[in-house]
DNA sequence: ATCGTTTATCGTAGAATGACGATAAGAGAA
DNA sequence: TTCTCTTATCGTCATTCTACGATAAACGAT
């Protein structure tokens, strides 16, 4: 093992985006900071915003990337926690998580 | 040049915590979330805010990384616009930037 | 001018990201 | 069943991140 120390003392190897599920709270905050750290991810969040909801494939239209890359970044906004997905028939209807949402607008305000 | 679909899409090989300077709210805010988007960055603002103002080498001993680490994250926290660096001496005291923190929160209030 | 302190940068290495096309998986329709 | 449509996952590749130690650079003090 190389990395001896980082492994120590950043949550051993576990890549930002799956930190959402802990409790401190620098983590989340860092966990669903990186959600947003993407501009089309960004772009994502606001067209769920507007729309309230939307199938994945309104969101793909929507986006200058291929299907598969817009699948990735709504894992990634899942992981965080910002997005939920509701499977409905053969496609997939996505909307924001609003405890999440909230959460990370009370973890910003307070900073 | 191999990569033309990403380099035509998401602003040419531009890297996300250097897109701060955009007037574009999305990548604006992209790039803010980016420099939150590690612990220990968001340590070091928590820290910032509360400290008010703080010398590089105090915010080294609060952090269990090497110095120089510590030094690429202030860099990562100043190109996102949310930390300022003031030199004093042979010292550099950092502080959070107002401007952009208020910028942030509003951008993320208007999620 | 030299020394000591403080901070930034360099060079490196391994892992993760972000993108793609291709393919698998799931559900409804024919 | 089979076909079609929709979405997720796989495999790959180039780039970026994060970390480190070593070194450079800047400044004050001796």
């Amino acid at each position: 093992m190389t990395r001896r120390r980082n492994a120590l003392k950043c949550e051993p190897g576990v890549p930002t985006r799956n930190r959402a599920a802990t409790r401190q709270p620098a983590e989340r905050l860092a966990a669903m900071a990186w959600g947003l750290a993407h501009p089309l991810r960004v772009r994502i969040l606001q067209l769920l915003v507007k729309r309230e909801t939307c199938v994945c494939g309104e969101i793909v239209d929507e986006m200058p990337i291929a299907q598969s890359t817009v699948s990735q970044h709504l894992k990634i906004l899942k992981e965080a926690g910002l997005v939920q997905g509701e499977i409905d028939g053969p496609r997939v209807c996505y909307c924001i998580n609003p405890e999440s949402l909230a959460e990370l607008k009370e973890l910003i305000d307070k900073l």
